[in-house]
DNA sequence: CCACATAGTGAGGTAACCTCTGTATTGATT
DNA sequence: AATCAATACAGAGGTTACCTCACTATGTGG
């Protein structure tokens, strides 16, 4: 009787911890009416900015469309449609880059700036994070981990 | 200067890691004209009968799609759905439970167990495993925090 | 026998991707 | 300078893997 191998299970075991995350930060992000798809984008804009305190002023850095893609690690395309959604929000704007005009520089607006700033203060303030229920040093072991299976 | 969170960076993580799983599993699957879902499927099915050597003789196990969607974690819905993509390849069969009409049950079909025993020789062949670049320690670790994040 | 619950499915929708094609622009080569 | 390949992005259209809501057929407790 062979048991059906581990890794099938860690399969099984990484796609439920992973919907899970996902349904968690859904819910998370509904009353802001953003898709955890568009949060993801719009915290790897930020992210690039060492943003300080207030962290409010907009401008001040930019991603081409295809660094973002490369960021997300998804294709420019796809990156096209999520920049696409969050400038219909306001969120981001989009401004040709002087030096090539073939490539278009992704900004966050004042109220993407804003909006960023709030979820990262609830998510801070509730604690609601869908990892906080690990110990602290799973927490490690588990990003040192898929540190490795990311390439 | 705050750091974006690290449970930010977990959820990146995942995420990159998330998708390398499918996209690797994708590719494996495509000889076969499956998707990673109805892979996932298939196996649950085949997972609930202890399979000797052989594992060719279809029939002796079933499952209701009821159960079969509370294991792959998914609306009944959708197991609907993926039931009869199986279906349609031939790999699976509907019969009417006889103890409850309202009620169908699931079963591999001969073709079907072929298939999943091909699939499974191949993987323990190649170990092109996804996660056969950790090393055993790191597999027990993973297994076991994302079974704490499983709920 | 009637109200209610349960099993599955049809209809229709969404998020998050993808490829392939076309266009504007740039940089490299003659 | 004229050309040609490469690059950045977006339009068109497709796919996977889900979902909810409404409906039908069937079973169950009062």
């Amino acid at each position: 009787m062979h048991p059906v191998d581990d890794s099938t299970d860690l399969g099984a075991l990484f796609h439920a911890a992973f919907r899970g995350l996902r349904r968690t930060w859904s819910e998370q992000l509904a009353p802001w009416e953003l898709t955890p798809h568009q949060w993801r984008a719009l915290l790897t804009l930020m992210g690039r900015r060492p943003f300080d305190a207030t962290g409010l002023e907009p401008g001040g850095d930019s991603m081409r469309l295809k660094d973002l893609a490369q960021r997300l690690r998804i294709a420019p395309r796809s990156a096209t449609e999520v920049v696409d959604q969050l400038e219909t929000k306001g969120l981001v704007q989009r401004d040709s880059d002087p030096t090539d005009r073939r490539a278009t520089l992704i900004t966050t607006t004042a109220p993407g700036c804003e909006l960023f700033a709030a979820i990262t203060a609830q998510r801070r303030d509730k604690s609601s994070e869908y990892f906080a229920r690990l110990s602290a040093h799973d927490r490690t072991e588990l990003a040192r981990i898929l540190e490795q299976l990311g390439e």
